[in-house]
DNA sequence: GTGGTCTAGACCACG
DNA sequence: GTGGTCTAGACCACA
């Protein structure tokens, strides 16, 4: 598991998914929960690939997938920005945390938990408080 | 979506994943739900690659991985059968369970939602109705 | 791991290997250490695979591999017999320890052990005591 | 029994054992007696099905059964290394090693040979040369 | 009949 | 270029 920092953004890269994947979710969680402001301009494709020891191709999927998805906008000879659009990132994180939702619940049902069974299970961890 | 249904089982596969993952999801799931009896013999590689139009690689990828896990036994010239250990199925279905949770709320929380948000918008679903 | 006795002679079957090998290993070495008194008839095609709940074919399998290396002699219409050369049963014997000598061998220094390595694993292991 | 090399690697497959197993094996084997470095790259799955004049497909199969030994690591888009933890290599080849050693001492004990007598054997073998 | 190995070749996602 | 999935079919050992 390699840890790469860049400026105010850790990343954390393995083996085990597609690295552009990781790249998109990972920055994509960034702005959502704030922590890249909004018309910010994030690092470009060049800069960020050789931080993370990556190919430029690999870091251009990943922006072309959140461009597409509205978080991001290129200015030519600029360079890639985030929306200045909040109520844009609100639907991003919304819509994303509902996708989220309906694939745990549904792989959770499909191993025969209830509802009820999720709820409990949820509320062991968050008693446990471990991790 | 095509949905194929062979003696009690019912499939469902798409394009979004490998075939064989789904099959062995999806199978996995009948067991750890109790739609196949411990012990019970579960299709041959060839009738089920019949009934899902696969090859029976493809079906057999799927039965490998499904007996690594510890899932099944096969026995030579025999078949494939679900393991009579009900101790193994059941610690299968809990340690898929916890991973499935534990990538869940870290998706989640990377996405700024604290396990209290998490708790509402489950039981928002919960209140809303099936799906 | 199933076990089963039939007569004087007890068989373990699991799923790792061929049955008709187990069968003919277990069986050639019970001959080999004397288990079986020379001469002695063994138990009919049919009575073994139903006692070891096995198809026939599976214990004629066996039953034919022992008889190509000499161990047993087939009489028509009275049943299979250990053959009466103490000789014959030597020879097999110490070929079969050579070549299980030799697989060890070749397989140890594959993984880079050497003669005096293998040695002092060895020893360690008789030191041990256990199993 | 058909020797191939490439690069410093040495394959001879015969027709005894699937084709996936003996490469495995016989890389398994380079890896442990330290003849591919840690980290290092080994052959392309294309490129050594190509040396060792069998399809993809089989070199696959072996590759793919190392990386879950832990032996391995499969980088996308790059290649297949070997694992750059000694201690990972160190407790695969001991845990082998007691594997061999034990179905060694299983066998020879179910042909009547007692420790002692095993001992003998290995000494005369080890008296008269290499092989 | 069963599972398992293998071939020959296509196509895909990833870097 | 890399690994990985899949097809369509053959052939084998085993029960």
């Amino acid at each position: 598991m390699d840890e790469r920092q860049i400026g105010s953004l850790r990343f954390q890269l393995d083996l085990s998914q597609p690295i552009y994947e990781q790249i998109l979710q990972q920055m994509s969680s960034a702005v959502v929960r704030g922590e890249i402001a909004l018309g910010e301009k994030i690092p470009s494709v060049r800069e960020l690939a050789q931080a993370l020891k990556v190919t430029p191709n690999t870091v251009m999927h990943a922006y072309q997938e959140m461009e597409r998805s509205g978080l991001t906008e290129t200015r030519r000879g600029q360079g890639t920005f985030i929306t200045s659009s909040r109520e844009r990132v609100e639907q991003f994180r919304s819509e994303l945390a509902d996708e989220v939702i309906d694939a745990f619940l549904q792989r959770m049902m499909a191993l025969g938990y209830s509802l009820a069974d999720i709820r409990k299970l949820l509320e062991r961890r968050q008693g446990g408080g471990s991790r």
